[in-house]
DNA sequence: CTGAAAGCGCTAACAA
DNA sequence: TTGTTAGCGCTTTCAG
């Protein structure tokens, strides 16, 4: 029994092959006579054409590649999922495929591919100048490249820590510390960037102790709001750059006796699935990681397809989520 | 400029096409020279051999799908990454391609692929009859799927869940908890089983109280755990059905004033990346999450290259992980 | 060990 | 609106 080709489809449907391919692709004019015809035999053979067929035929793939990059942090974040669903759902909606690929920076499925998304760029840096180079249509993901001629579609993370600061302002603290990400990236980097700056603009003291240098990591946290609580003059606020140090932050401070949010108020960031779920539920800045996947999708999409030529660069706004780990401070304690 | 293809190769090395394919598939005998004076001008060219034709040509497509279901669960956790991982790095290694779909049930890239994998069966029964009517090589992780004709790799959890047991037996425990999963899942349902299992086995006595159901969430494992401390005999040593709840469930306690691992035993399940981090470092159940994600890959393989006919079914055995969320119960307290 | 030539299944000029 | 036909770039018999 042979696979059955688009000439079985014609024969029994009376028409050309050409006339099966035009309604397969929906495309040009066709009778409605005849169109449904071959769509009645399509389906009644249970034909489906052949896609490397199709793809050769055609000269494009259809497909777009989804590079994400070997490194063990990225398998281990709330990001990756989120991403890869917000990418997938668009790719599935457009009808492309989706090519993935765990790289470890050397393998690449050119010709495979109308196009690749980048999930990340470390480990990727020099596949990232070859799509360049050979001008095939990409999209970077979560990190925002001023100087690289390429699309990428970022979180604002300057803007989510300035709208924390805003937010805790107008809960009345003035005594505001922040506990830092990882500094090698650019998340940790930016938010840090953004709380340090809003606090200059809002004219708040920022003395030297409320800046405590983290990882992203649970020990560092509790290392980091250890410091904080035993200083002269603790902070009555803390904006912890990620939602996992914040929760082990409440719960360090609780241990020590220190009431959240009646005498520390946290905020963190990400607004992972367990913020919400935790015993004080956690104030944080949502990020929108599948929107983010969607947008790069569509941004590649819109390249592939010819419809845009310069580099497209998109910073996502965030939004700040009030749960109940905040307070204002002239409630009573 | 046009692509250039196998004939510009087989012109500049100065043998025919047929060679030129013969050195590409590493294939049939090539003189020395002959094979060195192709590789050179492959290089040279910078040629890739176009995949689409590849594909058509040889009748198969090197491409392996992988199927995720669209349901919101699937995308929280810290499971689907890890397999993906796995699954990826596997392909990788034997120059597979992966094509990925977050598919609502209804879409799949047949003809596109050489073999599927299923990261989970929910939402995608439909599918997976498909595969099995018309013969789409497959393999289903996560489950075990005893009636059907299927290849499946999937997590001892019963077996799991019995460690736990003996292991808090040898420590001394005889009053031993749980906190159950969602028992709409496998994982759930089995981890519960291989627990009430080991108790009856080891003529433990295992009172009522002592099953209380959780559903992964956060919420339902500090209502559990409340409800267990305020028992007239409360347990020893509790089993929870995942980290996350084991960590809420710590928190819990120590919030009410009950020492851990002092006065209670906790053991996990999961080996999330958080609970080595966590203040006490929980003892747990690790599932090798990324092997069960090979393993599909390269049963799969074997089967779509011929090597295997009869279904397969793994049951990927775990390990307990001691970290220092239990104690002996003979320990002075 | 090598090459000529016949497809693989589809698309897209081009002609009608 | 439809059909004829020439490829798309590669693999693979088959004969040499």
């Amino acid at each position: 029994m042979k696979r059955l080709s688009i000439a079985d489809v014609a024969q029994r449907a009376g028409v050309s092959t050409t006339t099966v391919s035009r309604v397969i692709n929906d495309v040009s004019t066709v009778s409605e006579e005849n169109r449904r015809r071959v769509e009645e035999t399509i389906k009644k053979l249970n034909y489906h054409p052949n896609p490397s067929a199709q793809h050769l035929a055609a000269g494009k793939t259809n497909t777009i590649g989804l590079l994400i990059p070997r490194f063990e942090g990225i398998f281990h974040s709330y990001f990756a999922m989120q991403v890869i669903k917000g990418i997938g759902i668009a790719a599935e909606r457009s009808r492309f495929d989706l090519l993935l690929h765990i790289t470890d920076g050397t393998t690449f499925p050119a010709g495979a591919i109308d196009g690749v998304i980048f999930m990340d760029v470390y480990g990727c840096e020099e596949l990232l100048d070859r799509t360049i180079d050979e001008k095939i249509p990409s999209v970077v993901l979560n990190h925002y490249l001023e100087d690289l001629p390429v699309n990428c579609v970022a979180i604002d993370n300057r803007l989510g820590a300035q709208r924390v600061v805003d937010y805790l302002i107008k809960l009345g603290h003035k005594e505001i510390a922040t506990i830092t990400g990882d500094l090698k990236t650019q998340a940790g980097l930016d938010r840090l960037d953004g709380f340090v700056n809003a606090m200059k603009t809002r004219k708040l003291p920022l003395p030297e102790g409320y800046l405590r240098y983290g990882d992203f990591g649970l020990p560092s946290a509790r290392k980091a709001v250890e410091a904080l609580l035993a200083m002269k003059h603790p902070p009555t606020a803390i904006f912890v750059a990620s939602d996992d140090m914040a929760l082990e932050t409440i719960n360090v401070a609780m241990s020590k006796g220190v009431r959240v949010p009646e005498e520390l108020s946290i905020v963190g960031f990400d607004d992972n699935p367990i913020a919400s779920q935790a015993r004080i539920p956690l104030t944080t800045v949502r990020q929108a990681l599948d929107e983010m996947g969607r947008l790069g999708f569509e941004t590649l999409l819109a390249v592939v397809r010819g419809k845009k030529r310069m580099p497209t660069k998109l910073l996502l706004p965030t939004e700040l989520v009030e749960r109940q780990s905040c307070r204002q401070t002239w409630l009573e304690r």
